[in-house]
DNA sequence: ACGATTCGCGCG
DNA sequence: AAAGCGCGCGAATCGT
């Protein structure tokens, strides 16, 4: 069954009941913004798959009444898949000009720093165009509820219409069932971005308080130099002897520096490292420790952390391959140096997994390469490619591989490529082919069927120019470098993008096992893990397992303010390839296994009998600064 | 004065 | 050792 929901009037929404088939099975509801959680949480029961416009904004509402979701169809993100991919190419659809469906639903708010609730959506003001039935289904309902019933059917049309549309559109795909999967897998990942940002990452501000205070010196007012800070750009000027310098502006710092006799071209600290003088050592911590004061410091805290939970905003989707991009408190590059302040509630621990060596593991089975796969049999794939004779040493391995993923063309790691090539062919190959494939302007597409963007104008037209000889000598390089640069970027699409289809994957079914520990703790008999399988993971195309309604019910008890995990493990944090769970300690060692199943089934579900493994490292701590 | 771009560096 | 992919962000710098 799936369950429609569409904006309706200035402060509600319309709930249309849909058959498998699309077909409408009953007559349709309207419900206040305020009442959509009690009635998503009844409508729940059925295990309904949700169909909306744009989970960030429809599911946050839900979230704050403390009711969560097995499932849902994301309209906005399909029709970006069914845009590009190769898989849908030429359909109606495709070919179609933005639309309404195509614009995320913004908030009339900005979000505010920390503000975790009070996310209410203004239908009214924000919706794109397109949207209107020209009726008016605000006000007098009362009068029958044949009048609402009606109103909630004509509302929702357009909503209805597209979701169709964009059924057909998968029916008609070259590969249905790969891509029903990528949905599938793309929408739970909204769901669960939008839990995460609910749920925030435990932070505690004292910890990064004294961290920061014992590398910079107590805190100071914003716009002040703390004390280390201070007495090491005396330091610096004192080395350079230039009192005035302004060691914040990298310009002046280069000045200086070739005033003091140091052939540097830029002030980027690897290219200091390689000079040898007695300011170096302490202009390489000065860039460091300012690093941590702008990016990291207290002012950031004071944004982005509140009730010790920083809580960022994930916009699954947000990059071409399929990876996640985040808005707010810099989320995807949270510095080693401050994640001791990341740190599990009292009772219970944080679940760090990781997925070793994900890319070219992923790059192993988009590519059938069978002895690469064989060299990643056991926990480190990089050790396989050193004892299958291809290199000498492990960081040959990595750095050849990188190299090979990533479109290498010089130093160390381009020299090692023919190696490689002749050991693993196939991946090669494979990884070759996507580069020409770029180079020639075509798309390329990846293992669930997310396709690559074609090139923009800009670059066609040059490419046109130098092919008819037009214009000069270096236009026709600058023409030639185009192509590369897209050859390497359509390369790397088909690792990277594979590897985003899979962690969506593997989150997805994960969701679902900690959902299921949850319930099974709150049980009155040790019910253990559930463990569903492949089989039914497939025919569910992710999402069967109950969420574990009672459970939750049980978490938020009258009176208290309604809280959507309880005590159930959730996902706190996700990077690509990383993820952290946030679980009572009772649960943590079965966290772990969920983790490693879900793995497996990831892996079974992209690459079927082909024999890859997906290792994790996985550690159960209190802060996530002690993750392996 | 202010928006756009670049630099530099953090993460995978 | 410092290239080859993908990001976000703050500060400096550029352009108008």
């Amino acid at each position: 069954m799936y369950v429609v929901v569409s904006p309706a009037g200035p402060d509600g929404y319309a709930l249309s009941f849909l058959d498998d088939s699309g077909e409408e099975e009953q007559q349709g509801e309207l419900v206040a913004t305020d009442e959509l959680g009690e009635a998503v949480e009844a409508i729940e029961l059925e295990s309904p798959r949700w169909v909306w416009h744009d989970t960030a904004a429809t599911y946050s509402q839900i979230l704050e009444a403390g009711v969560r979701v097995e499932r849902c169809h994301d309209l906005r993100l399909t029709i970006a898949l069914l845009r590009l991919s190769s898989l849908t190419s030429g359909t109606g659809l495709a070919m179609s000009p933005p639309g309404p469906w195509d614009t995320a639903i913004t908030s009339p708010k900005p979000s505010v720093a920390g503000n975790r609730s009070g996310n209410e959506l203004s239908f009214d003001d924000d919706k794109p165009e397109g949207f209107g039935t020209g009726r008016d289904s605000s006000g007098e309902d009362d009068a029958g509820s044949d009048n609402a019933e009606g109103n909630a059917s004509g509302v929702a049309q357009p909503t209805i219409d597209e979701f169709r549309l964009q059924l057909e559109t998968v029916r008609a795909a070259t590969e249905p069932n790969r891509l029903r999967l990528l949905i599938a897998a793309e929408s739970a990942g909204a769901l669960i971005a939008a839990e995460m940002t609910h749920a925030g990452l435990p932070w505690r501000e004292d910890v990064h308080d004294a961290l920061l205070t014992e590398l910079l010196g107590p805190r100071v007012a914003p716009g002040l130099r703390p004390a280390r800070l201070e007495q090491l750009a005396t330091i610096i000027q004192h080395e350079l002897g230039s009192p005035g310098l302004n060691t914040d502006s990298p310009a002046e710092v280069l000045k200086a520096l070739r005033a003091a006799g140091l052939s540097a071209e830029t002030t980027r600290s690897w290219e200091l490292q390689a000079l040898d003088h007695p300011v170096i050592e302490p202009l390489l911590e000065y860039k460091k420790l300012s690093r941590l004061l702008s990016a990291n410091g207290w002012s950031w805290m004071e944004s982005w952390v509140t009730d010790g939970r920083f809580s960022p905003e994930y916009v699954p989707g947000g990059v071409v391959s399929g990876r996640w991009a985040t808005r707010g408190g810099g989320a995807l590059q949270l510095p080693k140096q401050v994640r001791r302040a990341v740190t599990a509630d009292e009772g219970w621990k944080l679940v760090v997994a990781d997925a070793a060596q994900l890319e070219p593991r992923i790059l192993a089975g988009v590519s059938g390469d069978l002895i690469m796969a064989r060299a990643g049999q056991g926990a480190d794939l990089y050790a396989g490619i050193v004892a299958s004779g291809a290199v000498e040493s492990r960081a040959q391995a990595k750095v050849a591989m990188l190299g090979a993923m990533y479109g290498a063309t010089t130093g160390e790691s381009g020299r090692l490529l023919p190696r490689l090539a002749a050991a693993f062919p196939a991946a090669l190959t494979f990884v070759e082919d996507a580069a020409r494939a770029g180079e020639r302007g075509e798309v390329v597409t990846s293992r669930l069927g997310r396709s690559s963007p074609r090139p923009g104008e800009d670059w066609w037209e040059a490419q046109a120019a130098a092919r008819e000889g037009a214009g000069s000598e270096r236009e026709r390089q600058r023409a030639r470098q185009q192509a590369r640069d897209w050859g390497r970027f359509t390369r790397n699409f088909v690792v990277q993008a594979s590897a985003a289809d899979w962690a969506l994957c593997w989150m997805a079914d994960l969701r679902r096992r900690l959902c299921a520990l949850g319930t099974a703790a709150l049980g009155t008999a040790a019910l253990g893990t559930a463990d569903l399988g492949t089989a039914a993971l497939e025919t569910a195309a992710l999402g069967t397992a109950a969420l574990g309604t009672a459970a939750l019910a049980t978490a938020h008890g009258p009176g208290r303010a309604a809280e959507p995990f309880g005590t159930v493990p959730h996902l706190v944090f996700f990077l690509h390839d990383e993820v952290i769970v946030h679980a009572p300690e009772s649960l943590a060692e079965a966290v772990a296994d969920a983790l490693r199943s879900a793995s497996a089934s990831a892996t079974k579900l992209l690459f079927g009998e082909f024999p890859l493994t997906v290792p994790l490292d996985v550690s159960i701590v209190d802060s996530y600064a002690d993750a392996a």
